[in-house]
DNA sequence: GGCAAAGTACAATGATCATTGCAGAAACTG
DNA sequence: CAGTTTCTGCAATGATCATTGTACTTTGCC
């Protein structure tokens, strides 16, 4: 445990931030809130004691406010990337393709549990901690969080759905949510949200079965049954 | 509640530790493990701490992993209760009448949640100690639990299945996974599993869709041009 | 009544931990 | 280089808490 380990980005005074949130988020998704000692947190980053509190004056909870906003924005980055490389209203795809980028999109989405595992422990903790947490921080992290990403999802499925590639019965961030539901969800609840994961043709398999059923459930009526297309 | 066993651990005398296992489900629930206090549980079961120790030699620990078991039974029984009374394959439902059991059998699971909160709050606490938790006892927890409860609604749909009510599409725990996802799930995931409950109304329009998205999915091939389907 | 199991009160132990103050070292800025 | 900000090591404080031993009381049973 020397204090000049892992990266050291002595150039600059906010980097000391950085490791310390870093840090702080691996400890408090590993540990819980309570069980985490800033002694921990401090030396996972390198980092004196001293320190934590300087950057700090609010303590543990002012750390554990502060991890829960930063680790959800970057995960949510990432997320929205992926939506928008995935499915983009701008390139539709054609409707025989619109399967595979879903898939496509609820894989790499799920692979984002194993990029930012410390990110999806915290997830776990603030569950746990929410009746512990303020109102007002929850409703901030959920907002530029989860609901972002939901809002995001129902803006894209619905300009799919203006196109003819998909019919939302009504509800846009609805059917956002039953699609992260059936894909990215249900593997969720098989690996206690990624801490015990599947092996990739399990995880694969669960993920095109959510996809399918989506897509039986969300695919507009044929406005008439063609005799040419068969149905595997 | 009105779980009155009153049964007898070794010879006639009054069982605390029933009332033990109960405060410990709220307090752990409540507070986690890490900063749920062993005093806080005697007080809330109105026994000394001494008591506590009396009936569990392994102290907190062993303490938990009970609360875990106990808990976990109660609601599965529950669970299979309401499973069996709203689908039952021996008086199958015509199938007009299939949408309305289903949306009753996801009400009534979800009604489960503001009959147990302390199990569902011990739920998250789980989730959160998964790191914390030996691999046997997690393991024993979801089989009884969880796993038993897919596990015999995916039965039950394969008996529907059978009689033409429902088409599974292959895997029927995933279908019942998925039913679970798109009705309960959705629901626990928006009110952080029943900590911040929805207003009935919004509950129930989160069901029914659920259970519409379900039905589009798994509903048997759509009826085809023949002219016999609509009689009873 | 009288015995034994079960429960209680209480104090003590030992450990962990968040938090703070301080004096000096290190790094950055002009 | 001098000055300022940031960082560090260390020690101390105060608090909480799980756990245990002991002596005493209650309760159920014969």
């Amino acid at each position: 445990m020397s204090t000049r380990d892992t990266r050291t980005p002595r150039r600059g005074r906010p980097a000391k931030v950085d490791a310390v949130l870093r840090a702080a988020c691996e400890v408090f998704g590993r540990d819980g809130y309570t069980r985490a000692g800033m002694e921990t947190i401090a030396a996972e980053a390198g980092v004196s004691t001293r320190t934590l509190y300087n950057h700090f004056p609010g303590g543990k909870a002012e750390l554990f406010r502060t991890v829960m906003a930063w680790s959800s924005t970057h995960v949510r980055d990432a997320q929205l990337a992926l939506l928008h490389r995935y499915l983009d209203p701008e390139r539709p795809p054609r409707p025989q393709d619109l399967e595979r980028d879903l898939v496509l999109l609820a894989r790499s989405w799920t692979n984002l549990t194993a990029e930012f595992p410390a990110h999806f422990a915290m997830v776990r903790q603030i569950h746990a901690e929410i009746g512990h947490i303020p109102d007002d921080v929850r409703e901030a992290w959920q907002d530029t969080g989860p609901r972002t990403v939901t809002r995001e999802t129902a803006r894209v499925l619905s300009a799919l759905a203006a196109l003819g590639l998909l019919d939302l019965h009504g509800d846009p961030e609805r059917t956002a949510r039953h699609f992260a539901l059936l894909t990215s969800g249900e593997l969720a609840q098989l690996t206690f949200w990624a801490y015990a994961p599947l092996p990739d043709p399990e995880a694969d398999a669960i993920i095109t079965a959510g996809v399918r059923t989506f897509l039986r459930a969300y695919t507009p009526a044929p406005p008439r049954p063609n005799p040419g297309t068969a149905s595997r």
